[in-house]
RNA sequence: GCGCCCGUAGCUCAGCUGGAUAGAGCAUCGCACUUCUAAUGCGACGGUCGCAGGUUCGAAUCCUGCCGGGCGUGCCA
């Protein structure tokens, strides 16, 4: 039941005889400002007055009266200056709610026009630990897919895993100069993973120390810059002709000098300490020694591997397995699957074939050596192919598309990549045209940084990311001591086992952590604070998991105290419309934040928004804490009252089970 | 330099294609547990929506300029 559609179609109705763009006015339907004005809005006719030169409240009033919305609505009401105000009939929230129960999509209809839709997520770089950056394509994709797919969508998800990349350089350099056959062979995911690590400390330390004498050098020149700027802002400070608005300019300015060098010095602590963990370490110290130019000496076993040289190409294929084991284990802890996996090494062989086909359409220029596509609009090419012959991203891309279009034959692909990406999708969209392929809708669903809790990037003492797991564990564990708080414990009954008890935190900590990402408009940076996600209080996925819970747990009371096997199911086969009564206005309230769940669905997936599911599941939530307060189940001997809440309760639980779902957040009978 | 994004309550953030006194959570201060789980509910306090113009009957929302912050900017992804 999408109400807002409902009612736009009867204004569309009514506005032909007043306009002949009914279209645009009849969209003017809102949910009303406050609900003291009713339960939806119409705010058509002061621009529709403007424009016919009217009274606003006449064009109201004429509306109004060709308005055939009796079936839905109270008499509709011309308020202010123009505004109609609409009130749902109690008859029509009773049915919708019994519609809803016997309705095992809880309303919610299927799109009368499926689309083949690729979303393209997660994608991480294997063989590296994945950090907390990798959380949100993650998330936000995997909510997407779920949701599209639910309202009836074609979905194919694909993983495009960096696979071929120089990170299999810095394994393949660990095995050979680190690694033990023996010892990776026996328990390959470890090992792998810390041969990664140390030959990536080893890399991170030459480099930092060939970066050193810059940074000093560009410390010196901030801070001489600085010094200039602050005896400029003490001259125009002490010039009696200068005003006060330049002497603020050149406050701010010396100001912002001296920021620069905080923010190089900062840089040169955490190359320092990354220097500081290899030299106090005489192992790694030696290590480093006897291995020259390690940066250098990956790259070339990239190379290699591209080449197709045989002993890298086994061991990639060797350890690849592995290296998908490993973040398997993260996407089978979020719960989150994929149709595809088709990382860049699957690309690998199209790729000159893309270079010949744009050259053979004329598109590419050779440019300092490297192969270019230049496009109207941008200042720099699209690179396809550098100098020494290798290809890049935007290369694999392309292949990428041209599979996509000719295997999936899909009308739309949505690609959840950080915003930092967004002048790559733009001149790769821009090449689709060219390439023939413009019937794709081809859509960014870009989304911000993951910040820490003092509002800078994430990053631990020597500049490295924090792993991803660890925080989950982090998450999961303290959820687990509110979980296991003895208080609430031992309200418990039957008492809760130890089982249960782990099984809990792991959905209170998956769905904190998941729901603080979600519930933030995707394009701007969050700060990611553990401390707050895991509150367990206000607008956090566990208050709706809570209030799902409260539900189930009247549910249980009820049948116990009825003597009923399977009370969901008792209650939608004897609960019927005419029973349903609301005269409290916290159950009247509930019905409607209910029957609105698949207008929420509708605005998350219209703008690839789930932060608008979530709000619109963390009111529905409060609107049941305020039934739950104000409306006891138990114990009503009025069966009108008592099938009336229990159909509420009913539909409440499933609502926000669903909608839960639908973010990849779970749920728990008791909690 | 150029391009993109951002600036809303003490803090963290919503605010959909312009619409009625700008919202939520946290924090602070009250009230409510013999009552289906108080991980709760009810109430109070709190904002020149960065600044200045413009468009409009109406602007947090659209346009321009400025200030402040972030990110990107030809051979990494």
């Amino acid at each position: 039941m999408n109400l807002s559609v409902l009612l736009r179609k009867r204004f569309h109705a009514a506005l032909t005889e007043l306009t002949d763009q009914p279209d645009e006015y009849a969209g003017m339907i809102r949910v009303a400002a406050d609900a003291k004005f009713g339960d939806y809005q119409s705010n058509a006719c002061m621009p529709l007055g403007k424009k016919t030169g009217q009274s606003p409240r006449d064009v109201a009033t004429k509306l109004v009266e060709s308005l055939k919305i009796e079936d839905l609505c109270q008499t509709p009401e011309v308020a202010g200056p123009g505004f109609i105000n609409l009130k749902l009939r109690d008859e029509f929230l009773s049915n919708t709610i019994a519609d809803m129960l016997g309705d095992d999509r809880v309303g919610v209809g299927v799109t009368p026009n499926p689309e083949k839709i690729v979303i393209d997520y997660s994608s991480p770089n294997v063989a590296k630990p994945m950090h907390v950056g990798h959380i949100r394509s993650t998330v936000i994709g995997n909510a997407l897919a779920e949701t599209f797919r639910f309202v009836g969508h074609h979905v194919i998800t694909d993983n495009h895993l960096g696979d071929w990349g120089t990170q299999f350089g810095i394994i393949i350099y660990g095995y050979k100069h680190f690694g033990d056959p023996d010892v990776v062979a026996a328990n390959p995911v470890p090992e792998l993973a810390s041969l990664y690590r140390l030959t990536n400390q080893l890399i991170e330390y030459q480099k930092a120390k060939a970066s050193l004498p810059k940074l000093s050098e560009k410390l010196a020149e901030a801070e001489s810059n600085a010094k200039e700027e602050a005896a400029a802002a003490e001259a125009v400070e002490k010039d009696e002709k200068a005003s006060n608005k330049e002497k603020k300019k050149a406050r701010k300015s010396a100001e912002s000098a001296q920021r620069r060098i905080e923010s190089v010095q900062s840089d040169i602590a955490s190359t320092q300490a990354k220097i500081a963990d290899v030299d106090n370490d005489p192992k790694l110290s030696a290590l480093s020694a006897e291995h020259e130019d390690v940066p250098a000496a990956v790259l070339r076993e990239t190379a290699k591997l591209h080449e197709g040289d045989a002993e890298n190409r086994e061991l990639w294929e060797k350890f690849l397995p592995h290296c998908k084991d490993e973040i398997n284990r993260i996407y089978d802890r979020l719960g989150v699957t994929f149709d595809h996996t088709l990382g860049e090494s699957f690309y690998h062989d199209r790729l000159p074939g893309v270079v010949e086909m744009l050259d053979g359409l004329g598109l590419t220029t050779k440019s300092d050596g490297a192969v270019c596509v230049f496009l109207d609009g941008f200042d720099s090419p699209m690179i396809i192919q550098k100098r020494d012959g290798a290809y890049l991203y935007a290369t694999t891309d392309l292949a990428t598309l041209q599979y996509r279009h000719e295997v999936f034959e899909c009308d739309r692909i949505l690609y959840v990549v950080d915003s930092r990406q967004s002048e790559h999708f733009e001149k790769f969209f821009a090449m689709a045209g060219p390439l023939g392929m413009d019937n794709i809708e081809l859509v960014h669903v870009s989304f911000g940084t993951v910040l820490g809790k003092d509002g800078r990037p994430m990053k631990t003492r020597s500049g490295s990311l924090i792993g991803l797991e660890s925080l989950l564990d982090d998450a999961v564990a303290r959820a687990k001591d509110v979980v296991c708080n003895p208080e609430r414990l031992a309200n418990m009954s039957p008492p809760m086992g130890e089982d249960e008890q782990n099984q809990i935190a792991e959905v209170v900590g998956m769905g904190a952590i998941k729901y603080a990402d979600l519930s933030h408009h995707r394009t701007s940076d969050y700060r990611f604070d553990v401390d707050k996600m895991v509150a367990l209080e206000g607008n956090t996925a566990t208050y709706m998991q809570y209030s799902y819970a409260r539900t189930q747990s009247i549910l249980r009371r009820v049948a116990e105290e009825q003597n009923i096997d399977d009370i969901e199911d008792w209650v939608i086969k004897n609960v019927t419309a005419d029973e349903i009564q609301l005269r409290e206005p916290a159950e009247r309230a509930l019905a409607i934040a209910l029957i609105r769940f698949e207008e929420a669905i509708e605005g998350a997936i219209g703008a690839y928004t789930p932060n608008q599911l979530c709000d619109y599941l963390f009111d529905t939530a409060k609107s049941y804490s305020t039934f739950n307060d104000a409306c006891r189940v138990l114990g009503n001997t009025d069966p009108v009252i008592l099938k009336t809440r229990l159909a509420l309760v009913v539909v409440a639980g499933r609502v926000i089970k669903q909608g839960l779902r639908l973010l990849g957040i779970g749920v728990c009978d008791r909690m």
